[in-house]
DNA sequence: CTTTATCTTTACGTTCACGTAAGCTTCAGC
DNA sequence: GCTGAAGCTTACGTGAACGTAAAGATAAAG
């Protein structure tokens, strides 16, 4: 555990500050520093505001958390990056909806309305996964079924190997 | 403009025989007829052997089916062309055993190889499918717990507004 | 047989999602 | 204060997956 406060160290596997940057973030995700930087230029992930050009991206474990998400999402759901950004656009509006919400001096009125906003965009997101999965839970039982027929057959030939079965079986469409 | 009463009965939704050409079978798959001259110019669709250089194309209700689970698969698997090959071997190879299933001059010995091989790639198929599912089963809970929390906030914020309990004003769409 | 839409091959163009290289700057460790 | 690793910007390159255009051939309708 840390015990001074500002000790500077280096950014290795086990670092623990706040000190990443975008190489380690890199590693840490699973990706590159130039998917990285490409997905910022796009819009995908936000730009620190405060940082002259030229100065090193540093980056916090939240932010770190929110760039594997975007693999994650993208990832899972095979969406372009540009439909993926309309997507997170979600995200963006419920960090608003966090961001406001820890400061105590907005109206409920307004409390509300982000909070509904981002509800709508969450079930945006549950419906296009929802779709996804049940999709792939089609797929995935006909998979099995056609699994399953294989290896009737299979076992039916082995018995037939044995000598007690005639194997007269008439075949299903495979 | 030109109103033509002459309209080219081309080969509609209704037409029973086999004349599909590529441009009916693309609007029938929901694709172009480039995709599907570049998915066989890659090997991901097979080639009519017979058809003289030059020559229109001609699909069978069944090709269509299988382009059309090629594209599913695509969509759902979102995987590369390449990828897609290696997984579509499966297909091929149950594609073999059908078709030497069907004469019944060949040993059990070779039916159980073809079968078992068939089986190997089945599983493959699954596996895959099975862990894409399971991810996008958890995606789906955390989403639908996300979505539980905001909807319990803006409860509490209409009762808070109130005084008293909310009324029922426009309950959830699910 | 003529028309006309659709198809053929060939080949170059395009978009997306990054990779890679160059030249220079910043930063952590000594 | 130096030094080397890593980062920065800029810009060109690349592979995958098609789009598009050209020039001619084919096939179904009249």
């Amino acid at each position: 555990m840390r015990v001074s406060p500002t000790q500077p160290e280096q950014t290795q596997a086990g670092a623990r500050p706040d000190s990443l940057r975008i190489g380690d973030v890199a590693r840490l995700v699973g990706t590159t520093p130039r998917t990285i930087r490409y997905y910022e230029e796009i819009g995908l992930l936000p730009e620190a505001p405060t940082r002259p050009s030229g100065q090193h991206r540093i980056y916090t474990e939240a932010e770190v958390e929110r760039i594997r998400e975007v693999m994650r999402l993208k990832h899972l759901l095979g969406v372009s990056l540009e439909e993926l950004k309309t997507l997170l656009t979600a995200e963006e509006a419920r960090a608003e909806v966090r961001a406001q919400l820890r400061r105590d001096d907005v109206d409920p009125e307004r409390r509300r309305e982000l909070l509904t906003q981002a509800l709508g965009h969450i079930d945006r997101q549950l419906e296009l996964v929802r779709h996804r999965a049940s999709e792939l839970a089609k797929l995935e039982h006909e998979l099995s079924e056609t699994r399953k027929r294989a290896r009737r057959k299979i076992r039916g030939l082995d018995a037939a190997r044995d000598g007690t079965f005639p194997p007269s079986e008439e075949m299903s469409p495979l």
